[in-house]
DNA sequence: CTGAAAGCGCTTACAG
DNA sequence: CTGAAAGCGCTTACAG
């Protein structure tokens, strides 16, 4: 049995109420047309007097839009995305927008069926944080559409969509440099490192080009480009065996990448852990082993989360924008719905190195030599 | 400039190309009424190479139903609600439901205001975390209108609606008769505490009763409550100057009470923090302070939040159910959109006590003599 | 099982 | 400035 849902008071009744067709009932109460001041008054206090609320999937059905955008993010749960989808909000609440949210949780068949769902609920635009950057086909077809897509944090190739994201070369760079300056050579980083057909050492090699470019790559191996840029310029030798690849966003994963690396009797004297879920992943194994932070061992995160700053020793981080990145997004994909049809737009906001606490100078190992150079 | 939405492809498109009326298209795509194999067949074939895809809108003006819920939630940044969102859309998501997510902040004004559009955008039902217990007439119109609430954490009085959340005054007096049962005799606590007409000491004569029951109160006060009993059934004075009073939800506003705590010359040799935002303004605090954890501070977090496991010392926590509560939320509103009509429900989840290391007995304070009797 | 017709609650030309 | 009419893309009785 279902529930009825009363059908609500309708333009019809006003319009009644008030003496007027529902067509200047519709020019009043939707704000477009003219209308004399005195029909509008009845109008207006006929609406009142019955509690009109338009419906707006009425308006909608006409009009061709909805005033809604619609998320396909990776995990509305974890701290990046709830922060990017808060700024995604106040950009849409201050436009008087609604907004529908959907989860990938990282796999492609979930975002083919949030964009459907997005699609069918009419949505005018799109923010999407693409899962694999091969299969994109869902979305070209959504832009061909003519529904316009701004694409968050990763992209997919040749989409030719817009693209708000960060400065991940640089931002790895200017932290893997710190650590280098402060006499470390045995840096460890945990990162996703998921897709991409090669392996750390082809990559170590292809990266080693000066003229590599990165930029369509995936945010963490960006991030590991940063990482050998400034190897390179530091002239401190890469070793493959430093680098923790999890293959996929778990914290687990990292955990145990982390745990490896530590073990080892090389172990390296700092880590940089590429993303927030690696940083915890990393954070666990580092609680469990003896080692103090950051004597023992430095550390340096991307994306700089809330508790960072009130741990002891603090954490150092990349900070990313990530409200101002949900923000941007959002204005442009409101542009975009707005007809703004200029060329694809890049936006991509720096990081900020924050330092806190938990780099030091490395301290010598058992039984290895470590020659401090410094700065 | 308006960028002109492509018209797609209608139910009449394919019902031509199909060789059959509207009416059986419709039949065919929105599955209802009967249809023959061979038309199934050639509607399903025509639509396919259309790329048909349903106008939900239309759909629903006709039906009344948009099979989309409706959120109202604090701050969908913060991690409780960001869990407790996770939670709603899975249930969402599995039931082929939509997701159309607003905050409040905490600010009536804005709630209102979430209310009218969810309502504008005919939501089959909401699940809102109302921020004000005495203002709720809007959202008592919703329910008058047959459309399902179901509140969350938080509620109005005598709204005559659902309501999920967990037993705050059972979690916190466990965690607090742990602290009692170490030895500590100071016990701070730390709390938004921001609705209620009473000071500190009023509530504590109120809730010095037995009998006193503090369902309806908000969760802070609750949790308060929780914490008058442990210290009762110990038979350990309160003082009121143990409690720090945010009155509003700012981790700023609960470093600045653990700050003045801690200063005081008889300081607390515990804290109990009464949420994830009131923890991270005191674990601040705390970290400004010579005090290290637990041999100088013991401390119990109500809310379990990620990094808790992690740091050094770990936290010991009043672990919430927060994505459970988010399913068992949107189950129970999916039950009321489908019809269930039986008496208001009231789910009253169990907390859990975690227990890792950032409690001890109290050490005697310089100039104090203290008897640690505990277990 | 199928089709013609009406209609959900609005907005949009089009006359006047 | 206003109203009668048509129509957005579907679903829903109602005949057949």
């Amino acid at each position: 049995m279902l529930s009825k849902k009363k059908t609500g008071v309708t333009i019809t009744d006003v319009a009644r109420l008030a003496g007027v067709s529902t067509a200047t009932a519709g020019r009043v109460l939707g704000d477009y047309g003219y209308s004399s001041r005195e029909k509008r008054e009845k109008v207006l206090s006929a609406a009142q007097a019955l509690g009109y609320r338009p419906n707006l999937l009425a308006r909608s059905l006409i009009t061709g839009r909805t005033k809604t955008i619609g998320v396909v993010a990776g995990d509305i749960q974890s701290p990046f995305y709830a922060s990017i989808l808060r700024g995604i909000s106040n950009v849409a609440e201050r436009n008087d927008f609604g907004l529908i949210i959907t989860n990938s949780d990282e796999n492609i068949e979930h975002e083919i069926r949030s964009v459907r769902l997005l699609l069918e609920k009419q949505v005018d635009g799109m923010i999407v944080s693409p899962c694999d950057p091969e299969g994109g086909e869902h979305l070209v077809s959504v832009v061909a559409a003519g529904i316009p897509i701004v694409q968050i944090d990763r992209q997919v190739h040749s989409l030719g969509a817009d693209f708000v994201g960060v400065d991940n070369k640089q931002g790895a760079h200017d932290a893997v440099a710190r650590l280098l300056a402060q006499g470390h050579r045995r840096i460890g980083m945990i990162g996703e490192l998921g897709y991409g057909d090669w392996s750390i050492e082809e990559f170590f090699a292809l990266a080693s080009a000066p003229s590599y470019a990165s930029d369509s790559l995936y945010p963490s191996w960006q991030r590991l480009h940063g990482y050998v840029e400034a190897h390179r310029e530091a002239g401190v030798p890469l070793d493959p065996m430093l680098i923790g690849r999890s293959r996929s966003y778990s914290a687990q994963g990292a955990q145990h990448q982390a745990q490896m690396l530590l073990s080892n009797k090389s172990r390296p004297t700092a880590l940089f852990t590429a993303d927030g879920l690696m940083t915890e992943g990393t954070m666990a194994a580092v609680a469990e082993s003896d080692l103090a932070l950051p004597d023992d061992l430095s550390v340096i995160c991307f994306d700089d989360l809330d508790w960072m700053g009130f741990v002891r020793p603090r954490l150092d981080a990349v900070a990313q924008p990530r409200g101002a990145m949900g923000e941007a997004a959002a204005q442009l994909l409101l542009d975009r719905i707005a007809g703004n049809d200029e060329p694809e737009k890049r936006i991509v906001m720096r990081t900020r190195q924050i330092v806190r606490g938990s780099v030091a100078p490395p301290r010598a190992l058992p039984g290895q030599a470590v020659s401090v150079t410094g700065q």
